[in-house]
Order: structure tokens, then sequence, then C-alpha cells
DNA sequence: ATATAAAACTGATTTGAATCAATTTTTAAT
DNA sequence: ATTAAAAATTGATTCAAATCAGTTTTATAT
């Protein structure tokens, strides 16, 4: 079942709403002819295939990142622990706190399908946000629409038992990124379990838990939500 | 102990910033004095006694607050169950991402002590960002460092265990609101409890066990690290 | 000053979820 | 096609932390 066009202007939107969504933005459009030009000058466009790390958390950011075409996961590693922030559709942008702080990427990403994206010089990019409000006034909006997002997944994470974190990714999922009740899941287990801050063997169990109560069907990597709105229920009781 | 200055710049701030620091923003100097007069002619100065509450998750946001003096908590609260998202020094704004998302107040917050804020007009606001390209930027700024300081706390619940996180907290408290290593605690056990994302019992026999090691010295509200390295220890390994 | 409520504390018990260990299945590489 | 490596799965066990129940202390209000 794919959702209706509308499902985003329901209170189905305000309910969910953990993860980013794959909406235009029209971010650039807010630059003149002349700005676009000296962003675009030493803009750079580049492939990676699944499997493949776009940057590292750490490194030296000299660069921001616009999802042209696939979807990623950004995660933050410290000490063999693993906790994914988010998984970012086409439209995304990559890199933004490091506009701000320390000049350094405070997350990883990784292509979790053949992806590409334009590299843009961060140097540039701060300039125009200095010249440009509208420009720097759509930033700061991406930046609290992601904020709002990590409070959700925050909550979630901290105050919901395990089947309650489950139920949320994977209605996020299903609304956010594949917009469809039924999808081809584009990560592993081990994905699932460090986007709700749990053991794989955990999600494993639980994804099996809601397949044998015919809440969905999972075989390998398909997943086709069955009763949605007992899911709802599940991701509300937490 | 007293930190010194230079505490912010060596390894130690890298460390530790999972809580705002109440550092001078340039925010309004950015501001030419025909936008200052726009901005100022519609604040509103309040007082607000210890306990009372600035504002309310999910109420219409007409306004953002600027905290003159004082410490709040913001926190989310959803079917008796809270998570305090931050601990805000004066010089923290208040209700930022209502600038872009939906205008309601994503959280709620209430004084910890007695607290004097500057309440402006949102409209105002934002239509200072939208003329005033160095003024978007700084908000710009600012939500960035909250979000970083976000991820961290992020991960600390996430990944670490209690002790861990209780770690994380009194190190945070004592860094970046207190700037001391001994202070008067603001808070009660359940805070500390509902910021670490523990039950408040937990709260209280983590402390008793760092009191009884010898690490810290907590009488009352009144806490004493005497131990730092250690705690520090306590921090990293989870 | 007294009553009342809230906060702080302590011990006993339960439970949710991780870890451990082993097997099967899938994927990737030669 | 064959091998190796990674991912997925399952059951048994352990452990961390919540809950429950009760007591003491500290605030707060009258």
């Amino acid at each position: 079942m794919e959702y209706s066009e509308d499902v985003f202007t329901t209170e189905n939107a305000r309910e969910i709403h953990c993860l980013k969504s794959p909406k235009e933005t029209p971010l650039f459009k807010r630059l003149t002819p002349e700005e676009t030009e000296i962003l675009n000058k030493n803009r750079i466009q580049l492939s990676f295939k699944k499997g493949e790390i776009i940057n590292k958390q750490g490194a030296f950011a000299s660069n921001i990142f616009f999802l042209i075409k696939g979807i990623v996961k950004s995660y933050i590693e410290i000490s063999n622990k693993n906790l994914i922030l988010s998984i970012l559709p086409a439209g995304s942008l990559i890199g933004l706190p490091s506009l701000s702080v320390d000049n350094v990427f405070h997350y990883s990403t990784k292509a979790l399908v053949d992806t590409d994206i334009y590299s843009y010089d961060i140097t540039s990019f701060k300039n125009l946000m200095r010249q440009n409000a509208l420009f720097a006034t759509e930033i700061t909006d991406i930046v609290n629409n992601n904020m709002v997002l990590l409070y959700d997944r925050f909550f979630s994470l901290t105050q919901k038992q395990l089947h309650g974190r489950l139920a949320d990714i994977i209605l996020c999922l299903s609304y956010k990124i594949y917009k469809s009740t039924g999808f081809e899941l584009c990560m592993s287990r081990r994905d699932l379990a460090e986007l709700t801050g749990m053991s794989t063997e955990s999600a494993i169990r639980i994804l099996k838990d809601f397949k044998d109560d015919n809440i969905i069907d999972i075989t390998g990597k398909r997943l086709e939500i069955l009763q949605l709105d007992k899911l709802k229920r599940i991701s509300v009781t937490g």
C-alpha cells in the first residue's frame, strides 16, 4: 500500500517524524544566479557504491555534501559502540554541524545503496550564508528540523522498551524513506539494532515477535506492514 | 577548585560537551541599531521563581526567550515519562526550533532557580533573520552547537551504563554550569535521573556508590568532586 | 509551630534485555 | 563452482536496572 499524498498533512505526519523525509528543499533556489555560479564552480559530483564510506567522524570537514540520489546512514562510532543517528534519503545535506562547530565531521556516513552526491566547498557555503539571509535562514530551518527529529528519537530510545523502539523505526522507514507499507529493506538487522539502540539478537527476536503476531511479514530483506494500527499502538504504548 | 580559564581550550573541552556552556554570544551584536530597536520594541522582561514553568511543550509558540539570569531545564514530557533535554545557563535561547517547525514549543522549560528572561516576538525574530544574514548565521551556529551537544547526550544515554551516564552529567554540570568542582546542586535527584534516563532510585544509589568510593562527596544538595580523574575514567569506560 | 506533602533513601524482588554459544543461511570473493 | 566470510537465527544463561514497598528526612504551607 502506497500512502496517499496527503499523508504528511494529516495527523499521521505529526505522530511520526523520527527520520528525515525526502522532501524538496527550496534551499538552493534562494541563491541568485551569481551565487549559484560561485557555489557550483567548486562543486564536485561523486558516486559511492553500497557500503562505501562517504565521510569519517573526526576528519577535517572541508566539504558539505548534498545527497542527489540514494540512501545513507549517519552514525557515531566510539570505541566499537555504534549508534545510527539517522537514515538520510535523497535531498539531504550532510555535515551541517561542521559549518559551526570545530571544522570536523561530527558523524560518519555510509551509503546503504548506490549513491550520488554533490560535494560543496564548505568555505563557499559559509560565505554564501553570511551574504544571503534567505539562504542562511533555510539552513537554520533544515538544522531545526533535524533537531526536532532527533528529539523524537532521543525520547524513543531512552523512554521506550524494545518493541516500542522497533515499531517506531519500522513506521519511520515506511513513512519517511520508502513511502509504502511494503518495501525492500536496504539495511542489515544489525543496522536496525544500531538504529534502535539494542543488540542484534534482540532486533531479530522482536521482528520475529511482530511476524508471529501477524503485525508484519518479513522474509529476508522484504518487509510488509500487515497491521499498521497495531504497530502504531505498540509505538505509542512503548 | 575553580577551573582555570583555559579549561575550555584544552583537551578537556573536547572531552566534555554535553550541556550548554554559558558563553557570551555575539548574536545581538550582529543587529544594526534600527534592527535592535525593532526587536526590543516588543521585548518583555519576565521573572520566574524557582520551580515555575516558563513554557509548555505543545503550546503555540509566539515568543523566543533569552535567559538573562538563572538556570532552567528543558524537557520533553509524554504520558508521564519525562526526559530532560538540557540544562540551560544564562545566555541561552529557548524555543529556537519553533522558528522553523510547527509554530509550537517542542519542549517545556522550568526555572531551576529564580530566573529572568527576555521574551521576544517570534515574528520580529524571523523577519530579522530574513533580512540580516549575519544574524541568521549566528542562529544557525547556535542551533548547530545545540545539535552537537545533543549527539553527545544521545550517545551517552543509549550506549553507556548507569555509572557512565551519571559521571557524564556530573562532569558536565561541573564544567559547563557551575564551572567549579564543588557546587550547590540546583536540582533534585529526580532531575538527575531524568537527565540520565534512569530511575530516581538508581540515581541515588549510584551517587552513593561514588561517595563510598570517595570519588565525590555529596551531602544534601552540596556536591564536591574529589577525584576528577576517576570520574572521567568512569565516563569513558561507560 | 504544626501539619502535610514532597523528596530522599534503603532493601528485596522481578524483569527486560544483553551476553554467550552454537548453527544455519546468505553473500562475496577467487 | 568452491571457499571463506559475514549475516541471520535460536536457545540458554546471566546481569543490569526497574519496580515495589516501606522508612526517614526535608521542604512547604497554613
